[in-house]
DNA sequence: TTTTCAGTCAAGCGCTTGCTTGGTTGCTTG
DNA sequence: CAAGCAACCAAGCAAGCGCTTGACTGAAAA
């Protein structure tokens, strides 16, 4: 039983550590020498703990996935106005970037690359539940008439996240700014940028 | 002369075939060997018009980067609002994806990869000569009045190009659904998608 | 004490990689 | 028609890749 999980906790120790190579220099071009140098075995050892190589990334992804999944659903359940939910799931995304910003970079990083293949298939199926769930709070968001009916749910979620995804790209985990951030953000999809509507409104 | 032409139309060709693989499974994961056969030689045979499988990549790059730097340019020319110049550099946008769909899905996808190979460096100055062009249209806009002067114009960049970084994932260079998705990033960017600014306008 | 086995090491296999080399072909040009 | 040279081929090298193998170790189980 404790040998049980002291192994477990190996599988996610080693898998931690390549995380941070596949990070930031990409899955293919991170070596698994290089993963053993990082925890200290040699690159034999590895292969005690992980079939193979994507076996490691699978170990990462299928982690990260069902959480992320997790804290959408949990966001978006019944309370608060749309906007306040929206606010809410871009809060969520910026918790997930601070919390596994390594699981958040490969996820985003090998989208188009590794993760087309067969066997990374079932990420793009997490990713298209995450949309679900926008575009149910989107659209519920419209039907009670506190967002504008006559734009598409799916292209405004494409946009959100498209601005959510490129988040590892240049957001500090170790600075304070989550809140203005998410404030920004929802400040723009939400009231725009151009002056008509305040010059109409004044 | 005809020779320098002729063999300088050989590099463009076999760069630009190098381009479809690069675009579709990344400059890492195309072979030399893989060139070679799109564009019928053996790999050895590339090495007499490049020196390096690097080089194939500068050539495609350093070619759109001067293209791109163009049109954005030509597009934030003296003449009409600020927004109408917003419409008409995401307008630039997807007729650069248009044209060359190829060089935009490598650029797009080698950022965070090989282009942070300091041998790259320049396609990083080339991406902020971009947003030097798009800061200055959006501060311009907001000094006349056609923009809220309360937002950061790096921030809105940022949103920006970030939506349209995201082309090559999703849209399709033989639809002609061009000038509809303009118009709709312009309208969420302008307008913003929540229903108080109408309300308060009705 | 004996048995067992998870965990690791040392070595290296088979394959692919980017790139090199030496020689052949065929068009261009004087 | 002969010289010259750009373009290509055939073959292969050195390095690096993911992964395998067989042996060893220390601690827990019997």
């Amino acid at each position: 039983m404790a040998a049980r999980r002291s192994s477990e906790n190996r599988r996610i120790e080693i898998a931690q550590a390549a995380g941070a190579l596949f990070a930031e220099k990409g899955v293919r071009a991170t070596t698994v020498r290089d993963i053993a140098d990082r925890v200290g075995l040699l690159s034999g050892s590895l292969y005690h703990h992980f079939k193979t190589k994507n076996d490691i990334v699978h170990e990462l992804m299928g982690r990260y996935g069902e959480d992320l999944v997790a804290r959408y659903e949990r966001t978006a359940a019944p309370g608060g106005t749309s906007i306040e939910k929206l606010r809410r799931l871009f809060h969520a995304c910026l918790d997930a970037n601070l919390e596994h910003p390594d699981e958040e970079a490969v996820l985003i990083r090998e989208l188009d690359a590794l993760f087309r293949e067969p066997e990374f298939a079932y990420v793009h199926e997490t990713l298209e539940r995450i949309e679900e769930i926008f575009v149910d709070v989107i659209e519920a968001g419209m039907a009670r008439g506190e967002l504008r009916p006559d734009v598409d749910a799916h292209f405004l979620y494409r946009m959100m996240m498209d601005v959510m995804g490129a988040v590892p790209r240049w957001f500090d985990p170790s600075s304070d700014a989550k809140d203005e951030v998410v404030a920004r953000w929802i400040d723009v999809f939400m009231r725009g940028v151009g002056k008509t509507n305040d010059d109409r409104a004044a």
